[in-house]
DNA sequence: GCACAGCGCATTTTT
DNA sequence: TGCGCTGTGC
């Protein structure tokens, strides 16, 4: 069969138009992969040669999937394409050309991990405020400076950062920069952001280098667009400025990571830089009910800042999606197990089948216990992954400085570890001897004397160790090397002999880390840009290691339960979705609500929850929740408000409780209230009711953050300052109306008052949303 | 150098 | 609440 048989039209347009700029708009659910894995084929069956196609994506696993299903319809010649992140793909180049830009071949790649350890040192030695300098902090500035590809230099001569920077009272991140710049160079290390800066360094001083790849991709392609960064679009331009066969995918709509320094701004420059740019949308969705795909299409339409498009599938209409209010989180947690397990009976659904998706990874225990109880298999992904583990990196780092001894945050996390009597201030001398002469740490502790101070036995005793597995690198496989490391430094022994639980299971990871480097000395790979055959030593093994992330490793396939974030949700479908916890505060998060841009992000983030679902949707939100040990009052997300009652149904579980508004006035009916119970007490979210999935929906109340009761209208109303409302005072709430302010508490952006309403009773209100009028007394 | 108590602080994170 | 970091006491 023809694989354009296969396509609608405009994906077959996008397909078959391989010369030239290209953009594809694609939609959730709208085949996206499909058309990139086709155009691929297309342009090899046309005669394209597959070395000069280069293809970036963001994830390995979504590279690696990619290839495999290339190489099912065209067979080796796939393998010849240069298709993997952008990270991956340009560590390569940089191994080929590290020289030309000062750095050794061998360079090490510092994760995010290393990064902060090190700009923590150098705050420490620079005697700064840690509390103002946060290892986070300071990164996050650095990195997001070298996503827009500006170098300390540029950075430190930039009037706007540095008055930026003073006006935040951080007046030394300039320096820092510099610093942390400095260092890792001296380290012979370059950090994630480095990869792309380097690159792009690397094109722009090197016009015989950029010459040489530009000849070498004829045709780019681009993943996921919405979520590259300045850098990113800027390598991908350079590189294929001279051909001009660029095709970038991407959907606006999905952008969640700006915070990273993602930016649309990519897609509008996009369409500028190439005016004879061939647009295709694809807006069909094939993944979801039209409930599913219209109630997504509502929401995103409340962001300002998009392009326009609307999709639509020609899908069952299906079941409405359930907005479920329950009492406290571990209701929640009880309706959502309850109903899985419900439904798999019924349905004849498969564990894999559900997927239970969250804003904060901290919202998985209350699932998690309750999917334990009902004896339901599942996996939360997500959290540290496993060359994060403190185990795993201590010995990576061997593994790192053997190969480099330059690394300095691989040689202080090992050089006392297992313990050999290197102690503190050995290296706080040796920082200061090492910060005066401008010397690497390694350089230092080996001439130690030169430096004025005495390093002692054990450090010498550590070098020579280490010197003697440096020597092994050109004898010895990476797995021999990796093995004799364990047993020298009496790593593997001290964990085996560790009978705890803990032990067990850190010695247990050790192996499974040595199975993986024994696997990969094992099996034969082919370098695919030169055909030779990869070298198995213990450097070449360290270059893939860094850039595997826990997403790649993805036993996808059991049959399990999946809880996972939203964010790494993206890309993946489920027949169906529990979207949890939808509450102010938390979905949207609760440091994105006082910032257009950042509540846009959070809706887009919305948007990417609902359209994971295939069949069934679940929006369920408590009106109480533990966060940080003491139970709070939650309002319901304003995305809620947002699906169309068209496509939606109110399950309430448990009687609303008044405090937090949105209480059971006007025509606001709750499972109680349809079984004709008229109990009004308030407070009573304690007692038990019915089970959940009994079936009894109803229609979701029209009330949620509309003005409940008719309250007079308030001319002119105007909120007072915060700073000027006292208990006590009588106040006007713009939608609540007139009430006496009981309680205040918290301050700055966590300030609430607690009013009690004239008409509504007691409510909790966060200033920072709800502005407030005084009232004469 | 280690064990433990106490404090403070909490997003999201393909690389 | 629960984790990680820091300081104290052996």
């Amino acid at each position: 069969m023809n694989y354009l048989d296969e396509l609608n039209e405009p994906q077959r347009n996008a397909v078959e138009c391989i010369n030239g700029p290209v953009m594809i708009i694609a939609g959730a659910g709208s085949g996206k992969t499909r058309v990139l894995t086709y155009r691929i084929v297309h342009m090899i069956q046309n005669g394209i040669d597959p070395f000069n196609i280069l293809s970036l994506t963001f994830t390995n696993k979504a590279a690696a999937e990619m290839k495999e299903r290339i190489m099912k319809l065209v067979g080796n010649e796939g393998k010849n394409l240069w298709m993997g992140t952008f990270h991956s793909i340009f560590a390569r180049v940089l191994r080929i050309e590290a020289e030309k830009l000062g750095y050794p071949s061998n360079f090490t790649i510092y994760d995010t991990d290393d990064a902060k350890s090190l700009i923590k040192n150098i705050v420490k030695e620079q005697n700064l405020n840690d509390t103002l300098y946060k290892p986070n902090t300071v990164l996050n500035r650095i990195s997001s400076a070298k996503n827009s590809l500006i170098t300390w230099q540029m950075y430190n001569g930039s009037v706007d950062l540095v008055n930026e920077d003073r006006m935040a009272h951080r007046p030394a991140m300039g320096k820092l920069y510099e610093l942390y710049a400095k260092r890792c160079f001296q380290s012979g290390a370059m950090d994630f952001d480095d990869l792309l800066m380097k690159i792009h360094e690397l094109l722009e001083r090197f016009p015989e280098v950029c010459y040489k790849y530009q000849q070498k991709f004829k045709y780019v392609m681009v993943d996921e667009f919405q979520d590259t960064n300045y850098a990113q679009y800027s390598i991908v331009k350079k590189l294929s400025a001279v051909n001009e066969n660029i095709c970038v995918v991407g959907d606006d709509a999905q952008s969640i990571y700006a915070f990273r320094g993602a930016t649309i701004a990519n897609i509008l420059n996009f369409e500028k830089d190439y005016p004879d740019l061939n647009i295709f949308k694809l807006e069909q969705n094939y993944r979801s009910t039209q409930n599913i795909v219209n109630a997504a299409n509502k929401v995103i339409a409340v962001n300002k800042a998009q392009i326009k498009k609307e999709t639509f599938t020609t899908n069952a209409e299906g079941e409405k999606i359930k907005v479920v209010q329950v009492a406290t989180d571990n209701d929640e947690g009880k309706y959502v197990a309850d109903n899985i397990f419900e439904m798999r009976m019924r349905h004849q659904l498969h564990n894999k089948e559900f997927a239970i998706l969250y804003r904060t990874n901290s919202q998985s225990r209350a699932f998690e216990e309750s999917l334990r109880r009902m004896d339901i298999p599942y996996r939360v992904y997500g959290g540290i992954s496993f060359y994060q583990r403190k185990e795993v990196k201590d010995f990576l780092c061997y593994l790192r400085l053997t190969v480099n001894f330059n690394d300095e945050e691989a040689l202080r996390r090992v050089i006392n570890y297992p313990t050999r009597g290197i102690g503190k201030t050995t290296l706080e001398r040796a920082t200061v001897a090492m910060n005066d002469a401008g010397k690497g740490l390694w350089e230092v502790l080996e001439n130690a004397p030169l430096y004025g101070i005495k390093a002692g036995k054990p450090v010498e005793d550590f070098m020579w160790m280490m010197k003697s597995f440096n020597a092994m690198l050109s004898t010895h496989n990476a797995y021999d090397i990796a093995q004799h490391i364990g047993k020298q430094t009496g790593i593997m022994k001290e964990l085996y002999e560790d009978k705890t639980v803990e032990g067990v299971s850190r010695y247990e990871n050790l192996q499974a880390l040595l199975n993986s480097i024994k696997e990969f000395t094992d099996e034969t790979k082919v370098n695919e840009d030169t055909g030779e055959v990869v070298d198995k030593t213990l450097g070449s093994y360290l270059q893939t290691v860094t850039l595997l992330t826990n997403a790649d490793d993805d036993k996808g396939d059991d049959n399990k339960v999946k809880l996972m974030t939203v964010h790494s949700a993206k890309g993946l479908e489920f027949h169906t979705v529990f979207v949890v916890g939808m509450e102010e505060e938390l979905f949207p998060s609760n440091m994105s609500t006082d910032d257009r841009n950042a509540l846009e992000e959070e809706r887009r983030l919305f948007y990417v929850a609902v359209t994971r679902a295939k069949t069934n949707l679940f929006l369920t939100y408590a009106l109480n929740r533990y966060r940080f040990g003491r139970l709070i009052y939650c309002e319901p997300s304003r995305f809620i408000d947002e699906v169309p009652e068209d496509y939606s149904t109110f399950v309430g579980l448990r009687k609303p409780t008044m405090p937090q508004g949105f209480g059971n006035v006007s025509g606001f009916k709750t499972l109680d209230s349809a079984f004709g119970n008229t109990n009004n007490n308030r407070n009573n979210f304690q007692r038990k009711t019915e089970k959940p999935f009994e079936g009894n929906s109803i229609s979701k109340p029209s009330v949620l953050n509309k003005p409940v009761v008719n309250i007079a209208p308030m001319p002119d109303f105007k909120a007072s300052p915060n700073s000027a409302l006292q208990v006590g005072q009588t106040v006007y709430h713009e939608k609540f109306g007139k009430g006496k302010l009981t309680i205040l508490e918290g301050n700055g952006d966590n300030s609430f008052a607690t009013i009690d309403f004239e008409q509504l009773g007691q409510k909790k209100i966060m200033l920072k949303f709800a502005k407030l009028m005084i009232g004469e007394n």
